[in-house]
RNA sequence: GCGGAAGUGGCGUAAUUGGUAGCCGCACCAGACUUAGGAUCUGGCGCCGCAAGGCGUGGGGGUUCGAGUCCCUUCUUCCGCACCA
């Protein structure tokens, strides 16, 4: 009898089961701690080792707490609707909710056979009806709310409703769009229906507005801008396109400050703080306008430098901007227009290979200097974006290095605005000295100045102070089946939401799952599917995004059915303590979920301003692929001989992918090799040493790449507790690391022998009661302190060394 | 270009606070046992050198009694952002 992990496993697995040993109650005096996966997308792939890597600490971390007498919530769920499953729809017909419930079954099968301490009474699925109707909820409380800038918090629109009533649009400071009416209250009242609609939704948190849209005719819906990499889609790599459509929106914007300064707050790897702070993008600045007076307009720029007015020689826009035809004069006309057709041709790519060159076209106007009243030149160049700011920008060649190797290279003026500036070679953009050639503020220094700029430009009504935000407001309609529908329906060309009795609005069932022919999105094809059989439903569905970003307090309460979750049960929880998962989502997850989760408490759903106290992130583990070499004949054809690697350079070869699960330390198993590529069962082989040593190289694990090693094989060969311990051993969790199975005999030696101090050679249990030694003693607490602090820090890898050589003493 | 992380034996790594660099594991080498095995146990294992000894944490410089750790500089790799006005 020796160590047999199986039954080992099977009985404590079942045991757990039996007695339900990891369900979770609010009733009791324990102090809680609430640890969270990020919860998974089941795919069709299965898990592959490197999926459960940050699972296996935080069921470590899980398991430490309740030794140590938490009350530890530690739920798993699925973030089932997806893009994959509508994919495979499409293919073969299947609703995708077989597809999903199929791979359900598998994860957690998967997951079991791992031995993690979930309460799974708390399970969630996106894609079930009664979770989605709570991401329904949230969104109509989000069409229902505005944001107040005065009580900075969102507000049910009832508030905004009144203030309008009372006193108008005056006194109302709102996040929203910037083109909002100007109305007393006596003319709101006289709005119609339409008109008041209307102008709500400039307000509202969810709204509607036509937007530039990343498009993708291939999967016939829209992507969000994390979801396009390269101009084409994320998933499948099909071309995007830009074009103008009615669109969802999510006001995010609204949070940018409060998303900004929460970071302080939580204790989160910096890099991944530094990144959403990238993201969010504020920089303080004024908004300048530049009059034209032949189109009777003015062009608004952003800028961060108000201070170096006076040292503007001319006026960048976008190639994409509004304003572009009609500043063209005929004389220019030829020369934009071809710049305009050059640009768009550029890809992302030869625009990102291009930073150096300068390149623009003059439109042949000119706009009037602010504060001077001069002329002003009017170009575009593609160094500006659309996007940014108001996609235009005013040119200081003195304190700006593109501004200066545009001037230089067109031949426009450099002024010096500075005492302190040097610009024989370059801009010089520093704050130190005191301004000259800069009318009322010659003299001043640059804390001086803003001020003064700043007031007399809003005297003029010619520019004020401004903050701007890189971040844009989330576009949240998809033109998908496989998603939560959006409760809202269309009278007049209004939206209006559906009675929350109403909820959950089911998604309809569809013949195919493509859009209809006259493009609309698949639920266009769902028949007789109308509100009260009268009115037109939203026929986009909600994003991959919107069931993750609040899954965490749906654990709290899952079967919930008249709340997302009790008052009782989110007081009692309040936020994750500590949440593990993928760096990947910086920017996508973690931050809707930061924003739904800011907006639930500003309606007073719950107390926390940040969801997630504590996170970690994980690192991804690669695939360690293996080749073998095959000769080439003469004619470089491929020949049925195969080299080992110390041989290879003797002879010309192609590598090729063999899959790992036939490779032992580098060394082929030949009769596992003719097994795999039967169209090579007679192959022969250049041994060295009388082995064949294959090459290996690191990539992302794969089927095509044979690299895919599965939980379920090493379980059944080495156990569950030999797999968790070798990928924590393995390195530092935050760390990216190939997997590699070669070292795990010594993760799994180490257990058997600890089995054995404990086993006689007939695999009885037998302790003793003897008073253990005094170097027992000392081993035991020594190691005692060691896991804990280890634990404690996430340095799960040395806390495994630890123990082993804790053992090597105690069998000394 | 900007921001971040990281470079330590053949490999994964350790060194928690500036204090004996390389713990633990893999691979490898030698030995024991032997029903010859991809089992188990024992010992060795940074590099150069027979040794004494010397060198050694990507390179160069510095601070310090003392540096893998701190500072400057430089190179490389990975991640994020993409001309941010």
């Amino acid at each position: 009898m020796d160590y047999n992990h199986r039954s080992i496993e099977q009985k404590w697995q079942q045991f757990w089961a039996d007695h339900q040993t990891f369900k979770t109650s609010e009733s009791t005096e324990k102090p809680k701690y609430y640890v969270l996966d990020m919860f998974p997308y089941p795919s069709g792939a299965g898990l592959h080792v490197g999926h459960p890597l940050g699972y296996i600490a935080s069921d470590i971390f899980s398991r430490y707490k309740r030794l140590k007498g938490f009350n530890v919530l530690h739920p798993m769920g699925y973030d089932s609707f997806g893009l994959p499953a509508e994919q495979y729809a499409i293919q073969t017909g299947q609703h995708p909710a077989i597809t999903t419930e199929t791979n359900i079954n598998r994860y957690r099968e998967q997951l079991d056979n791992i031995g993690f301490s979930y309460d799974w009474s708390r399970e969630v699925r996106t894609s079930d009806p009664g979770y989605y109707k709570w991401t329904q909820w949230i969104f109509m409380r989000l069409f229902e709310a505005w944001y107040n800038k005065e009580t900075d918090q969102a507000e049910s629109v009832n508030t905004l409703i009144y203030k309008f009533e009372n006193n108008g649009s005056t006194g109302v400071f709102a996040v929203s769009d910037d083109d909002v009416n100007v109305f007393t209250a006596e003319e709101w009242k006289a709005y119609s229906e339409e008109e008041q609609q209307h102008e709500l939704l400039k307000y509202r948190l969810a709204y509607l507005r036509e937007s530039t849209v990343n498009w993708c005719a291939a999967l016939g819906t829209v992507l969000a801008n994390d979801e396009v990499i390269n101009g084409v889609s994320e998933r499948g790599g099909y071309p995007v396109e830009q074009k103008k459509m009615m669109q969802w929106s999510m006001r995010i914007t609204a949070y940018a400050d409060r998303l900004l300064k929460g970071l302080d707050t939580v204790d989160w790897p910096e890099p991944l703080v530094e990144m959403q702070r990238n993201w969010i993008g504020k920089s303080v600045g004024a908004s300048v306008k530049f009059p034209v007076p032949q189109l009777d307009t003015v062009i608004e720029v952003f800028t961060t430098r108000v201070d170096t007015i006076f040292g503007v020689s001319f006026i960048v826009l976008a190639p994409e901007h509004e304003l572009v035809a009609d500043l063209t004069t005929d004389e220019q006309r030829a020369e934009v227009e071809s710049y305009i057709d050059k640009t768009s041709k550029k890809s992302e790519l030869d625009r990102m290979a291009d930073t150096k060159t300068v390149s623009g076209a003059f439109t042949g106007s000119y706009a009037k200097h602010p504060l001077t009243g001069e002329d002003v030149q009017i170009w575009i160049a593609d160094y500006v974006l659309a996007g940014y700011g108001t996609g235009a920008v005013m040119a200081v060649p003195s304190g700006d290095q593109r501004d200066y190797l545009f001037a230089k290279n067109f031949g426009l003026p450099v002024i010096p605005i500075s005492d302190s500036q040097n610009i024989e070679e370059a801009a010089d953009p520093n704050k130190d000295g005191r301004y000259i050639n800069s009318d009322f503020i010659n003299g001043m220094t640059y804390a001086e100045a803003v001020p003064a700029l700043v007031e007399r430009l809003e005297n003029l009504g010619l520019g004020k102070a401004k903050v701007n935000f890189r971040m844009r407001d989330a576009i949240f309609g998809r033109q998908r089946y496989w998603g939560e529908p959006v409760p809202v329906y269309f009278k007049d060309g209004l939206p209006y939401l559906i009675k929350e009795e109403e909820l959950p609005l089911l998604l309809p069932e569809v013949d195919k799952y493509l859009p209809t022919e006259s493009g609309e999105p698949p639920l266009g094809r769902a028949e007789g599917w109308k509100y009260q059989d009268e009115y037109e439903y939203e026929l986009s569905t909600m994003p991959g995004w919107a069931g993750s970003s609040w899954y965490w307090l749906r654990y709290m309460d899952p079967q919930n059915d008249t709340a997302f979750a009790s008052r009782e049960a989110v007081d009692y929880w309040k936020a994750v303590d500590l949440y593990i998962g993928g760096s990947e989502h910086a920017t996508g997850h973690l931050l809707y979920s930061r924003f739904w989760n800011k907006f639930l408490k500003d309606l007073g759903y719950h107390n926390e301003e940040e969801p997630f106290k504590k996170l970690i992130n994980q690192g991804m583990i690669q695939g360690r692929s293996n080749f073998v070499y095959r000769i080439l004949d003469e004619e470089g054809k491929g020949t049925n001989k195969f080299v080992s690697l110390g041989l290879k350079d003797q002879y010309n070869t192609i590598p090729l992918h063999v899959d790992v699960n036939i490779v032992h330390h580098d060394v082929l198993n030949l009769d596992g090799f003719r097994k795999f590529r039967p169209d090579f069962s007679d192959a022969e082989f250049i041994l060295e040493n009388g082995k064949y040593i294959c090459g290996a190289e690191v990539e992302k694990m794969s089927k095509s790449k044979f690299n895919v090693v599965n939980p379920d094989d090493i379980i059944r060969q080495f156990g569950a507790d030999t797999l968790r311990l070798y990928e924590m051993f393995l390195g530092p969790l935050e760390q990216s690391k190939p997997w590699n199975t070669n070292g795990i005999e010594g993760v799994y030696k180490f257990l058997r022998k600890i089995w054995r101090l404990f086993h006689d050679a007939e695999g009885n249990f037998v302790v003793s009661d003897e008073e253990p030694t005094k170097a027992e003693y000392k081993a035991l607490h020594k190691i005692i302190k060691k896991v804990e602090e280890d634990i404690e820090r996430f340095s799960f890898n040395t806390s495994v060394s630890a123990f082993m050589i804790c053992v090597n003493e105690l069998t000394d």
